[in-house]
Formats: structure tokens, sequence, C-alpha cells
RNA sequence: GCCGAUGUGGCGAAAUGGUAGACGCAACGGACUUAAAAUCCGUUGGGCCAUAAGAGGCCCGUGCCGGUUCGAGUCCGGCCAUCGGCACCA
């Protein structure tokens, strides 16, 4: 005897057998317009997931959780007669096949081969509708070609001011096109982390430490391509509204950008012709200005700084220089500076302030300088109390609290110019006098800062760029793609060098140029990977133009019409793709603004213990092995079945069983097991009519599903069909046409068990032609969900205190007569005043009694 | 510190301002079986009353406190807790 439990129904045997349909049809093959099989009477729906980053370890649970939703709905939309693009690919340039490449000395293609092997295999396996033939890969010269393709596009523009568009650098009418272009080098202060031997943009540093390994994270001034992604900030900000995203993202992009409407300040400096420029939000402050701040970084200190104070000055800004961020922004430590012996003079008041240098005044935000106004800043109110500076209350609060300390919207005191006004006002008032008097303008400030695009890395795509002395160039189109050197070696330098400088033949590009040996950062595949889905072997263009319109145009709806992914790419991959979507868009290359028109995330799975997987915890779910024990439609529907999409929920075996023996149930109620031990068709089945509380039951199923999927609550489109089940369980006779039905709405969640349940349907019973993924969506009639009898809730002051069955069409007063005439109501209100009655047509009656 | 999300049985969760706990898990009881598994049937928020038994009845209950309403898990105000994001952003 087989000492393997039998199982409940062979998933073994039909999963992998319509999977491989699927690939033989080419089933889930969208076509663009032009190709064999494209019909333009459809409407079309392009529904994306995040592609993976396939890592050693494989698919986690984590990954098919939004991969089934999306499924569901380009199953049901196919069903519905969409014509669906619904692709997956591999974001597959990144640092760990980089460090597995350092240690082993295996070409990090090679590994990357083996690891999409894996995943797509783990796809497959759980059945998912995608359309292979669209299969892209960021590592493929043939896709790099044109995300290099893509950063020419960006390096040969400018953002042009006054149009608030990219244009092409042509049109630029400046001295210097390289101070204007979208893509730049620059000399700045980075994040360099010598662990990983690269610089790291500030989204991939957290806590002061990179994203990636947790190592520790220092700024470093070097010379870095940055992309201008500030020019676009203003225009990031205001594409959100038109998006269908949940609005906690749209927040998170809002606050990373960080718009702020104040001033910028001019204060002259005595006895020098230099200006210090200072950002605010407050200039109804002005007169409270006592002291001013540079960040030690900042470039006016060394011309400031007077010889006594210049020891001081140097030391702080050294000490400054060896903190991490962590340390610095360590915000339970004292404020410290040191004054530079140099003073400015407050515009409003003329009077003559010191300035100093102090960490808590960052070099990347705002200009770099800060008036200090300790009397409404708690920074600077701490920083002045530290150093004994002068504190002057410029605001009074409108309630009853003190003005020190306040920093809060008041009235104007001890301003002269603007005393008695309220500070909306007076910082109107304070800053039209300023800009009379050239000293001052109003600014709008953001706390987004440009991209930085290099990394000193070996796997990812190198710049399609050669340096002449100091002087860049971009190569040709022609040249591309540019690929990286053979190594021997793919460690970091740790100088700060890249990998590729190794490379000395492939570095010399001529006589007089070298090549650019940065890469770019892994965020480049994935900026524009949702266009190359739409014409994926395109080897003239990045995108053909028609399937462009196609797939990324529309009026009302458009560009992608539903992405789903985590909520961990809020402000990197989404923010970045949205803004090569906008110059790609403004160079005349897509057809819209924004790449994704709605939005959803999915939720974490934590681990059974409810906490979030990993290794150490030893908690993590292998999708294997539960595919393996239940099946993959059983594990589609639990991953649906556990809870709404978008919220975090714990995973649990126990759960799964029950999902599966679900599916059983649906197995056993179309199927007997004969004498020999095998499954046919179960005699039950019977093409007749359903009867009327049947057929109400699929009608009402049909409308939840349908609803249900529609709106993402595919746990409760699952009870339904559960529900539906439940009832046909010890049924005698199982009409037929209701199982067509019901078979087609699970199709989506549980497409494997649909199949091979309709396909025997089908080999009896010559009511329906082909295959389930060929059958329209069902209609449901609102008529027969209508109830003959209802029944009446009887309140009396809110409480429940009894129920009816009436007649739907009873009459308000008719149903207001029968409750109150109801004996148990009787006895409950005899002897109280009955006061008002509320009555709910098919619903309730409230009896009001005092 | 600021911003956001979430709080409902033993557990995952459902509930257009109108019967709280659908559906599933777990648990318990029963049928089938030599036995177990599987399957099927039933019970299952808490407390109290009642009864030979079967019914039946009452009170409390959606994090806490208040409010609006005939009626609040749902709306409003204030708190608490958990999770997530940002964090000296001038």
């Amino acid at each position: 005897m087989n000492s393997e439990r039998r199982k409940p129904y062979p998933f073994d045997e039909i999963e992998p057998k319509w999977q491989a349909i699927w690939e033989e049809r080419q089933l889930f093959h969208g076509p663009n317009p032009g190709e064999k099989g494209f019909d333009p009477a459809k409407p079309k729906f392009y529904v994306l997931d995040m592609f993976p980053y396939p890592s050693g370890a494989g698919l986690h649970v984590g990954h098919p959780e939004g991969y089934t939703a999306t499924d569901i709905i380009a199953r049901h939309k196919r069903m519905r007669g969409f014509n669906v693009l619904h692709p997956m690919g591999w974001d597959a340039f990144g640092l760990p096949a980089e460090q597995y490449a350092v240690k082993s000395g295996q070409h990090p293609a090679v590994t990357t081969r083996e690891n999409v092997a894996k995943f797509k295999s783990q796809l497959k396996r759980i059945g998912f509708s995608y359309d292979w033939q669209r299969e892209i890969n960021t590592t493929d010269p043939r896709y790099y070609k044109w995300t290099q393709w893509i950063f020419l596009q960006i390096y040969n523009s400018w953002f042009n001011p006054k149009t608030k568009r990219a244009e092409p650098i042509s049109t630029y009418r400046g001295a210097d096109p390289d101070s204007v272009r979208l893509a730049y080098v620059a000399e700045v202060p980075v994040n360099w982390c010598q662990e990983l031997g690269t610089v790291l943009a500030n989204e991939e540093v957290v806590d002061g430490k990179s994203e990636v390994g947790g190592f520790p994270v220092v700024r470093r001034p070097m010379r870095q391509w940055m992309l201008r992604i500030t020019a676009y900030a203003e225009r990031l900000l205001d594409g959100l509204d038109e998006l269908d995203w949940p609005e906690g993202i749209k927040l998170l992009q809002r606050n990373w950008i960080g718009r702020s409407e104040g001033a910028e300040i001019d204060f002259n400096i005595d006895k020098s012709d230099q200006k210090i420029h200072v950002f605010t939000t407050r200039p109804d402050t002005l007169y409270g200005g006592t002291f001013l701040v540079l960040a030690p970084e900042h470039s006016l200190v060394d011309l400031i700084v007077t010889e006594e104070q210049w020891p001081a000055v140097r030391d702080y800004r050294e000490r400054t220089a060896r903190k991490s961020d962590l340390e610095r922004a360590d915000l339970s430590k004292d404020k410290t500076g040191v004054f530079t012996g140099a003073y400015a003079i407050n515009p409003a008041n003329s009077k003559k302030i010191p300035i100093w240098i102090a960490d808590y005044v960052l070099i990347g935000y705002g200009t770099g300088a800060i008036g200090g106004v300790p009397a409404h800043d708690e920074r600077d109110l701490e920083f002045a109390r530290k150093f004994d500076l002068p504190i002057v209350e410029v605001v009074q609060p409108l309630a009853e609290e003190p003005a020190l300390g306040f920093i809060g919207e008041g009235i104007a005191i001890n301003s002269p110019i603007i005393n008695g006004l309220a500070s909306a006002e007076a910082k109107r008032k304070i800053t039209a006098w300023l800009e009379e008097r050239g000293q001052g303008k109003r600014a709008i400030n953001y706390k987004l800062r440009d991209w930085l695009f290099s990394r000193q890395r070996y796997w990812g795509e190198p710049f399609p760029i050669i340096w002449e002395g100091y002087h860049h160039h971009s190569l040709g189109e022609s040249e591309l793609p540019v690929m990286p050197p053979a190594l021997e070696d793919y460690k970091p330098i740790g100088t700060g060098e890249p990998p590729l400088a190794r490379a000395k033949e492939w570095v010399r590009y001529s006589e007089k140029a070298v090549r650019e040996t940065n890469t770019m950062p892994q965020w480049a595949g994935s900026c524009w990977y949702y266009l190359r889905f739409c014409d994926p072997h395109n080897d003239h263009r990045f995108v053909g133009k028609e399937a462009e319109r196609y797939w990324m145009g529309g009026d009302k709806q458009g560009g992608v019409d539903l992405y789903v992914g985590g909520t961990e790419h809020a402000v990197l991959h989404l923010l970045y793709a949205r803004f090569w979507q906008k110059v790609l868009f403004d160079l005349g290359y897509v057809s819209k603004a924004e790449p994704f028109q709605r939005l959803v995330n999915q939720g974490i799975i934590l681990g059974e213990d409810n906490q979030k997987m990993s290794k150490s915890r030893g908690n993590i779910v292998n999708p294997d092995d539960v595919i393996e024990q239940h099946g993959a439609d059983a594990f589609r529907c639990y991953e649906m079945f556990m809870g709404p999409l978008e919220q975090m929920k714990p995973w649990s075996m126990r759960g799964v069983e029950g999902v599966a023996r679900f599916l059983a149930r649906v197995w056993r109620l179309l199927m007997t097991e004969n004498q020999r031990g095998e499954w046919e068709l179960s005699s039950k089945i019977k093409n007749t009519d359903s009867d009327k509380a049947q057929q109400k039951l699929l009608h009402a199923t049909i409308k939840k599903v349908t609803k249900d999927i529609e709106s993402f609550s595919f746990n409760t489109a699952i009870s339904q069909m559960m529900i539906f089940v439940n009832a046909f369980t010890n049924v005698e006779v199982i009409p037929l046409s209701e199982m067509r039905s019901f078979l087609i709405l699970l199709n989506p969640f549980a497409p494997h068990i649909a199949s091979e349940l309709w396909e025997r349907l089908t080999t009896k019973f010559t009511d329906a032609r082909g295959d389930i993924t060929e059958q329209p969506w069902p209609g449901y009639d609102e008529r027969l969900l209508v109830e003959q009898e209802v029944e009446i809730v009887i309140q009396i002051n809110g409480k429940l205190r009894d129920r009816i069955k009436m007649s739907i069409a009873a009459t308000e007063e008719e149903m207001k007569t029968a409750a109150i005439a109801n004996p148990k109501i009787q006895k409950l209100v005899s002897g109280k005043n009955i006061g008002k009655v509320v009555v709910v047509p098919k619903k309730l009656v409230n009896i009001v009694v005092h």
C-alpha cells in the first residue's frame, strides 16, 4: 500500500496537463495591432505585476499574492472580451548576483540565467496566464540597449523652465549646455558605502545604513552622474492628483517630494560683497532672526571665516565630515556649532547678526543656510540657548500661551513693517517688501534631491558615454548596446573607482577618449519595462509607436490600467518610472504623462507566528511545498481567501487545507469514484432545469463574484462560491447549466480544476463547446434575485425584538401595523407611549417608546 | 516628534447608518468504519434564567471615553495600543 496519503482530487495530474495545453495553444498571448488574431473591436486592458528580481532563494509566498490577484483580473477580463496584456519579466541587474560573482568568480549572467529559469518554472507551476512571448530581462543586451538609448535621450535634453518641459539640448541657447542637461556630472556629497564599494541613492539609504546589507554609509564628495529629477518636482507632485492610487502611497510621494512655500532672503555680509541666501517658510519671523547658520559644507564658509576662527571652523568641519548620517541625525545629542567670526546684516532691521556653522543645517536642503529665529523654532532655540545667542519674540500666539517657543501661526509683534498682521498676511507683506528692495523673493523649495544615477558596480548597464579629458560625449545610437567587458575579478576596487576600470582595453575607446566606467543603478531597467512589454522584440525602437499608442494610450483610462505590487516601491521605482515617463512624454515618444493609471498594493504575508517571514525566524513558507501538498489551485485560492489583498496577514497551513477541502468538494460534486478507483463524471448531473432556489443562488453568486472581482474583494468572492457549493452537497440532481456557470466563475481563481471539470462535462454533454477560457463571463438576472417574502426586523428603541415574514410588496403602513400588532411587541410596549415609528421598506420597523 | 493605516469570537475574517460575527480554521458531539484517515450531519461570542426533553427567554458584547441619530462596528470629537513611513527639511 502506498504510504503517501491519497490526494483528495488528482490536482497533480490535471495541473501539469492544463499548463501544457495553455502553453501549446498560446492561449494567453495578447496580440498587438497588426498581428494575426488582433481584434480591433476589443477594448484593451493592460494589467501589470511589479516584475521580480530573480534571487537565488526562489519565489516566496509574497510574490504570488499580487500575481494571483492580477491573474484573476486578467482571466476575468479576457472572459469579458478584453484584449489583455499581462506580461512578466525579470529585473535582473542587482547586487546579489554580483556579490555571488565576487565570491565564486562565476559570471553574474550565469547566476541570473539559472535564477530566472527557477523563477519561471515556479511561476508556471502556479498556472499564471502570462503572455510568455513578451518575457523580458533587463540584463539582456537587446533590452538594455534601449535603457542606454533612453539615457541618451535624457542626456541630450534640458528642462526648459518657460515651457516646464524637457526639450532637446539643441534648443538651449546658453553658453554651457552641460550645465543644464537632465543627466549631468557633479561633484557632490554622496552616500558612500565602503562595504559595498559603491555610492547609493538617498532612497537606498535607510537609517544611515545601506538598504542592501545594512552597512554604514558616509557622506563623501565624489564626481557622479545625476539625473535632474528635481526639475520635475512640481509635475511629479501635480500628476498624483489624477491617479487612482491608494491615498497613502500618494502621500508618501508627496512627502518625499516635500514641497514648501516660503521666501528666499538675501543677507548681506558685513565687510564683504558676498551674500548669503536663506530659504525660509516663515519670512514673517525675519525680525526675530538673531543669527545665521550655514551648513559646514557651505561654499561661503571659506570666504567669510575670520583668521581667528579658522582653526575652530576647520576642526569642526573635519569632525562633521567623519560622521555618518546616522550620527549626524541623532536627535538626542546636543546641538553643536562654531562661530565663523563673520556677521551678516538682517535686512529687516539692519542689525548685525553673527554667522555660525552647525551640522544641524543640511547642505542638501534649501540653500544650505538658515536664519536662526530662536523664539519660534525649536532647533534654533536649542542652539541659541546652548551658545547664548539673543532671542527675540516676533509672533504672538492667538491662544493663551507663551510666545517663546511658539512655532504656529499668530500675530506679528516687534516687527515694525508687519506688526499686528496675521502670519499669512505678514508673510506676503514682508516678502513683497524684500522683493522691492532686491533682498529676497517668493520661493518654493523641495525636499526631493536630484537622482544619483551612477554606481561603482559591474552588474549594471554601462553608460553610453565617453570622456575626452574633462568633457563627456554621448555615443551614437549605432554604438548601442554598450556591453560590459569580461572581467576576472568583479570586486569593487574600494577607492570609488568602478570595477569596469580594470578592463583597460575596454576603457580605451580611441586615441583621445576613454569610456565611462560607472554603471547605472538597478532602478534604470525598471523605469521603462512596462513600455517594452508592449513591443518586446522591436529592434528598431524602444517600443513601436502603434503598440505604445494602443497599450499605453486610451482616453480616460490610460497607460497601465492596473499595476499591483508592494508598498516598498512607493518612493523609489514608482517615482523614478514616473519621471522617465514624463521625459519621454515631453520628447514625444509616449502618449501619456503618467504610466500607471491605477495602483493597488498587496499587503505583506507574515509567518504563522505573526512575524515577518525571515530565514532567522525559520518561519518562511515555500510555495513549492504548498503546491506539492495541496495543488496550485488551492495555493492560489488560499492566497486570495486569507483576507483583503491590501492587508498584512499571517499565513496558516490549516487555512490552506480548508480551501483545498473546498476545491475537493467542487471535484466530488461533479465526479465520483468508481469500483476501480477511477474518477468519472457523476451520474447525478442532468441537463435539466434547476429549481427556483438554485437559480436564485446561482444568480446571487454570479452577481457577488463579479462585483467582488471588480472591487478586489477576492476573499468574499471565494466565500460566496463556497456557499454555492455547500448548497449542492447531497442533492439528488445536479443541474448541468448551473455547474457550467459556476465553473466559469471559479476559473479565474482555480483555472486548472475548472478547466478539467469543464472538459469532462463537455465530453459527455453537448451543450457547450470549447475550453473554459474561451467562454464568455455569465450575466445575472436581477429579477431572479428578488424575494417574494422578506424577513422584517422589529426593533423597539433600536433593539431587536422580533422578526416577521412579510410580502415584499408590503407597504410601509402595512409593515407598521403588522409590527405593532405582533403579540410579542404588544407585550413589550403595553403601558408605554408609542412615539415615532421608523419603517425601512423590506427591512425593518423601529418603534420608539417612552 | 510628525504623517498614515489598523484595532470585531480561541484564530483568518464578513457586515450600502438598519438582524454583529457570513465564509473558513480550530474545538466539541454524532454518523460511517474492526479501527483510523477521509467524508457527511450537528454545536460553537460571553453571562444568566428556564425545561423531563425539545424548544424558549433576558442581559452584555466590535480598543477606551463622549457625541450625533429612531437606530452606530460603520458618522463626529477626544484618548490608548499595534504596525508602517518620514525624521534637525528651516
